[in-house]
DNA sequence: AATTAAATTTAGACAAAGCTAAAAATAGAT
DNA sequence: ATCTATTTTTAGCTTTGTCTAAATTTAATT
C-alpha cells in the first residue's frame, strides 16, 4: 500500500462505529494518555464489553489508541486528533443548527451525531466561517480549532462559587434534554449574570439573582451550571 | 410490533444501502411502475447482480418494491414516496451547499450522497425554508416537495431546438464533474440566454449566441444542455 | 422445437459490528 | 498467600451487505 492510501485510510476509511468509540474514548479521559477501561466504555455507548474488546483491537490496529490486555485503551496522538476533529464537527454543527436553523439546544445533540460522521474537510471549514469561527457550542462546550487545540476559558460550577461573587453563566455540565427543558423554563440560558446571594446549609440550594431576578436554585442544579467569573 | 413501530421501522430505520438502492430504482424508470432489471441495477450501483437480487428480496418483503423473479424491480407506492424523500434531500443540500457554502456546482453531488442520508425531517424542512423553498438544484433538477410532487418545465434538449429559436439555460442532462468544469471554462451557466444560430449538417454542431456572445457548440454537449423556450 | 447465449438467481464465503455464554485474568478480602 | 468476586477476554453465533462461482431461467437464433 502506497504512503498516500495509508493517509486515506486514516482519514477517510473510518467507520462511523470507530469515530464513536474514538470520541468515547476521548470523553472519558483517554486523551490524556489515561487508560480508559472496557467496561467503562461500554456502559458509555450502551454496548457490552466484548464488542469493546474487539474494537480495543481493531483501533489499536489502525495505531489509534494503545490497547493492553485486561488494562483498557487510551488514545495515541493520531487517536486524539481524530477524536478532536469529530468533536469539532460536532459542536460545529450544533451551533449551525441553532443559530441558522433556529433548533433549541435540546433537539441538536441526536442531529450533530448523525452530521459529525460527514466526510468532507471543506464542509466543516465553511460551515465555520458561516458562523464566524465560533469558540463554544451551544452548551458552552468549547469548539476544538483545526489543529485540535481547545480555548480554555477561567469557569467553575455555580455550586462552588463563594457568597457575594458575581459571574456569567457559561456552560452546562449535563446537557441532558430534560436538565435544559428545565433551564429553559425556569428562564436559565447562557450570557446569564448571576450573583450568589446566600448559601443554604441545610440542604446545599442557592439563593441567586439572575439578570436582576431572585431565585432559589437546587444543588443539583447548581453543580451542573458552569460560571465565569468576572475579573 | 405496534403500530407505531411499522411507522418508525419504515421511515427511520432504512439503511443507507436500502435508502441507495430505491433512489437507484427511481432514477432508472423504476417509479413509473415500469420494470427495472437487476443487471440494469447493478451496473448503475457499481455492484453485482447477485447482490441486488439480495436487496430486491429484502425491499420486496418491506413493501416497497414489487419484485418478480427474472423480471425486475419497480417501486411501490411506498417506494416511490421513500425514493422522493431522499432526491429531494440530496437536492435541497446541493442547493444549500451552492448557495450558503458557496461550493461549485461540481463539488455538491459527492457530498450530498451522504448528507440525503441524515435523519431529521426538521433539518430538511428548516433547510429548505433558509433556502426559500427552492424548485430546482444547481444542476437545473427538479426539487420533490414534501408530498413528493416535482415542478414541471417546459424544457427540451438544446441539440433539438430549432433554428433562430431563443431560450434560457435551464439544465445539464449530464452533471458529471468533467462536463460541469467544461461548462464553467466556457462560461456556459443556467440561467444564460441562448438562440440557435445555425446548425451544420455535417457534424450536427451547433452556432449559438450566448448572453451576446457567439460560439460553436459541438452535438455531444448540445445534447446534455436542457433549454426552456421563451413564450 | 432445439440450441445456445445472456441474464438472473442460488449457494457458500467474508468482513464489520454486534450479542451471549464460557473461560481466564485481575484485584479485593480474608 | 489463598480464595473469591469482578472484570475482561475468547469462542461461537447473528445480521447486513457484499462477493465469486455454479446453477437456473429467459430470450434469441437457427
Ligand atoms: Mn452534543
Ligand atoms: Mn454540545
Ligand atoms: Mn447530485
Ligand atoms: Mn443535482
Amino acid at each position: 500500500m502506497s504512503n498516500k492510501n495509508v493517509f486515506l485510510k486514516k482519514y477517510f476509511l473510518m467507520t462511523r462505529s470507530e469515530e464513536n468509540y474514538l470520541k468515547t474514548i476521548f470523553h472519558l479521559g483517554g486523551g490524556d494518555s489515561k487508560s480508559i477501561t472496557t467496561n467503562a466504555i461500554a456502559e458509555q455507548m450502551e454496548t457490552k464489553p466484548s464488542s469493546v474488546t474487539d474494537m480495543a483491537k481493531k483501533l489499536s490496529d489502525k495505531g489509534l489508541v494503545d490497547y493492553v490486555r485486561y488494562q483498557g485503551v487510551s488514545l495515541t496522538t493520531e487517536g486524539k486528533k481524530t477524536a478532536l476533529s469529530i468533536i469539532r464537527k460536532h459542536r460545529l454543527w450544533e451551533v449551525f443548527l441553532v443559530e441558522k436553523l433556529d433548533f433549541s439546544w435540546d433537539e441538536v445533540h441526536e442531529v450533530a451525531e448523525q452530521l459529525e460522521h460527514i466526510k468532507s474537510e471543506k464542509l466543516v471549514d465553511k460551515i465555520d466561517e458561516l458562523l464566524n469561527f465560533p469558540k463554544y457550542d451551544p452548551h458552552g462546550d468549547p469548539i476544538p480549532t483545526k489543529d485540535g487545540k481547545f480555548q480554555e476559558r477561567d469557569e467553575k460550577l455555580l455550586s462552588e462559587m463563594s457568597i457575594k461573587s458575581i459571574g456569567i453563566c457559561v456552560g452546562v455540565k449535563d446537557s441532558s434534554v430534560p436538565f435544559l427543558k428545565f433551564l429553559d423554563k425556569n428562564n436559565i440560558a447562557l450570557g446569564n449574570t448571576i450573583q450568589v446571594l446566600d448559601k443554604e446549609d441545610f440542604d446545599n440550594s442557592l439563593r441567586i439573582q439572575m439578570d436582576g431576578k431572585e431565585m432559589r436554585i437546587s444543588h443539583q442544579i447548581a453543580s451542573n451550571l458552569y460560571v465565569k467569573k468576572n475579573d
